[in-house]
This record gives C-alpha cells, sequence and structure tokens, in this order.
DNA sequence: ATTTTAATTTACAAATTGACGAACTCAACT
DNA sequence: AGTTGAGTTCGTCAATTTGTAAATTAAAAT
C-alpha cells in the first residue's frame, strides 16, 4: 500500500509540467512545514525550497525517492492517517500474493514451474513473456470491497491465479467483464472445469492453466523469477 | 491516458531497487532495442545501457521522462496498441435496445410500468431517477465481443436489462467487475434467482428486479418515458 | 511594534550526471 | 570463418546537482 502510493507520487511529480509545484502540494497534503520535511530528510530548508522553486530543473530519482518515502514514513508514524484516506475503498484482502517480475518470464516456462495443466491457449501464446502475477481468493475477490481494483501491479502482461475456485466459471466473467486482462489465469486446485470458463479463455486469447499445487507451495517456487 | 501511463511509468522506475531494471523491462515491453530507444531519444545507445546497467545511481526525472515519453509517443506513432491494450476495450453487440431520457425518471415508477418484482432494493433508493435504460442478452454480453462496452449511454445512472438469464448469478458478477455501475438491474424472465445475485445487488447498493414481459413489451412501455 | 516562524534567494565547493566514442562480449546468421 | 546486431564496459569532460551557510522577505503570533 505504501508503495504503491510512493509510486504513484513519484510518477506524478517526474511526469508534472512543474515537479516543485507536485512535491509542494504533496509536502502540503501531509501537513509538513518545508523546515519539518527538511529535517526528516536529514537537510537544510533551502533544499527543499530549491525543489520546490524549480531551481534544480532535473533533480535525481533519488532525491524524489527520498521526498515521497520521508513523507509517506512519517504519516505512518503518525498512525498511517494519511495515507490511509487515499486507499479509503479497497480492503483488499481477498488478495494472497502479489508481484511484480523484472525481466519477462515466458508463459510456459512458470506454467511448467508451477506444474499446470493448459486448459486453453495455443503455442504462439505461450511464449510470450508475463511480468508478474497475482494471487487471489475468487469468490472472497468477487465478495470482497473492490473487484480488481489492485489485482494488476502494473503492466497487464501477468498471470492471475485464482484460488477457492468451485466450477472456474465466476473468475473469468468477471475477467471478461474487466477492461483490464491478464495474459495467463490459473485455477488453483478447482473442483471442476465448466465449459464456458474455457470458452471465454478462448475468446480473450487469454491461456487458462489449471494446477493442484497450494497457494504457498506457488509463492515459494515463484521466489525463484525475478 | 498516455499521461495516466507515462506516470505510472516513471512511479515503478523511481520507486523500484533497481530504476535500470525496471527501465529494461519496459523497453521491452514496448519491443524496442537498446539501438531504437536511443535514437528516438537523440544519444548513443551506450547511454541507454549505462542508465539500464545502473552506471548511474540517481539519473535525473527530466532523463526518466524523456525515456518513458519517448516509449509511449513512439508506440503512439505505431497505432498506440502497446499503450491500448493496457486499457483495453472492445465493441459489443448483445444490445437489444438502449436509450436515453431527457429527464429523471424514478426508479420504482419505471419498475411499476413494467409490472417488476423487487428482489433487492430499499425504499430510500427506489426513489432516486434514473435516465436512461439498456436491454442486453445476458449471454450474447458475456459471448459476444466486447463486455459492457457500449452498455453506458451518457449516464450510469441508469437500467440495465438483461434477458436470456438462467440464474443471474454471472450478469451480477460482471456487474461486480465493471468498474462502472447502473442503479438498476432488471432480470427478463429468469429462470430462477441465485443468493449470490441478490447479495451481490445489495452490496453494489443496486436495485434488483424481475420481470415476466418480454423485451418488446418492455419497449413498448418505455417509449412512454422522457 | 516586535518577535517568531515559514519560505525564498544567492554564492559557493564537492560530487555526480549526461553524453560520447571506442573497445569488447556474445549469439545468431549466412 | 566471418559478419552482423544487440548489448556491455569504461575513460573522459562539461554541465548540473547536492548540500551548506547566510542574508532577505512575508506572514503570523505575542
Amino acid at each position: 500500500m505504501q508503495k504503491q502510493l510512493t509510486r504513484r507520487m513519484a510518477g506524478e511529480i517526474v511526469i508534472s509540467e512543474k515537479p516543485g509545484d507536485t512535491l509542494k502540494k504533496w509536502r502540503n497534503i501531509f501537513k509538513l512545514s518545508q523546515k519539518n520535511l527538511a529535517s526528516l530528510l536529514n537537510v537544510k530548508p533551502s533544499v527543499v525550497c530549491d525543489f520546490e522553486k524549480g531551481r534544480r530543473a532535473s533533480p535525481g530519482i533519488g532525491t524524489v525517492r527520498k521526498f515521497v518515502e520521508a513523507m509517506v514514513e512519517y504519516d505512518k508514524a503518525q498512525g498511517g492517517k494519511i495515507v490511509s484516506s487515499m486507499f479509503a475503498k479497497d480492503n483488499n484482502n481477498a488478495v494472497y500474493d502479489i508481484r511484480e517480475f523484472n525481466t519477462g518470464t515466458a508463459i510456459d516456462k512458470l506454467i511448467k514451474e508451477i506444474d499446470g495443466e493448459i486448459l486453453s491457449g495455443n503455442d504462439d501464446i505461450l511464449e510470450r513473456p508475463i511480468y508478474g502475477y497475482t494471487i487471489v481468493d475468487s469468490l472472497k475477490a468477487i465478495t470482497t470491497f473492490n473487484v480488481f481494483g489492485d489485482l494488476y501491479g502494473w503492466s497487464n502482461e501477468r498471470a492471475i491465479f485464482f484460488s477457492g475456485v468451485h466450477f472456474g466459471r465466476s473468475p473469468m466473467i468477471a475477467i471478461r467483464a474487466h477492461p483490464v486482462k491478464p495474459r495467463v489465469v490459473i485455477y488453483i486446485k478447482p473442483k471442476a472445469i465448466d465449459k464456458l470458463a474455457t470458452k471465454l479463455a478462448e475468446m480473450e486469447r487469454i491461456v487458462l492453466v489449471k494446477t493442484e499445487l497450494d497457494e504457498d507451495e506457488i509463492v515459494r517456487i515463484l521466489k525463484k523469477f525475478n
């Protein structure tokens, strides 16, 4: 959650017309004075001012990172009120694990690792790289607050694992309805596989896979990937 | 849309453990060689490599910005395939009828007109106005190309009619997964009503209704509204 | 009216970036 | 075996950033 926010802040600052103004905006959101912020960073207030006023046109990403992380850290120490107010909606305990890879991993390689059985997906797609995965409890995902809000770390070039699958129908329908689609969907120990599920997968050109490993084993195996 | 993506990319790069790796990841997603990317930026390939390899611990945000914007720009010039794949949507045609009202119509008034039976929804919501409706064949909607791309006319303060409903589970799950929600969902001659459907409706605070009239009758009746 | 507090501006030294170009590795073609 | 393409490494150097210190302005608080 914190990481998400820092990324967002950083992205906004970097892309902004006036990075300094954006930085200031965030400082204000966190209710910090230049002096306060400066002391969190162990620098003099003039440094903060220089950045905000754009005297340094292109600060290093290290600097930006320090700034945003300091603010978020500070808020956390105060009880995290501000950070959590920005995530008001998403009590997302349906997500068991979510990760990004730095290098692309071929779909079939991943399937092999987790001992998956392919239910739908032609060969040409199987070689494509993906850059992350998400493991979700399917019933919880649908029942709990915000569906699919944070399933995608970023890059939808990823795999989504669903646990608690009965017939695999609902998860595929949900994916069908959602604007952003994953490359691979993996059912963890499904009770059965509904025909409609495979049909939808074909239509979306999504690789549909089932595995009999459980969540923990999968996470352990996927630790290897980077 | 592009701005959103550039921000996202930039944020990820700035916060990453290894900004260089993340940069490379994105370059790969955009299917660019170092040489290609370098020429887009009017620099030599070794520069790109130096950044990816982390020779500079903290490159400036100007650099990061140039990089991500160049990639997104490049994709746009190629037709924007990659960027739009991250925000994918398609076209639909399971839509039987779609209309806007000029004035708001109270939900309960509409329900009465179509002789609907309320399955979920408390009184306070029933008085709210809606500004249009859509009639969809639910199986087609899920099976046919894009789900929900064009279900919403101008306002999501509207009713959605689903025909061809079996248990009413799939349509509600689709709605749950979709970011934009209607105010009212009406099942046309459903075979039965699954419990989960009503539960989801309650959660979304959507008025769920069934009617035994058929599509044509409904359209005729709704002609009256304006 | 005076004192604090917050923010801005400027000068300066040391460190780092941004870019080049040349040499180098490592596969993949032909 | 030789050539091409993609990527890596590194010495170099001007331009910029990073951070301090000190002086200045602006606005609140006593």
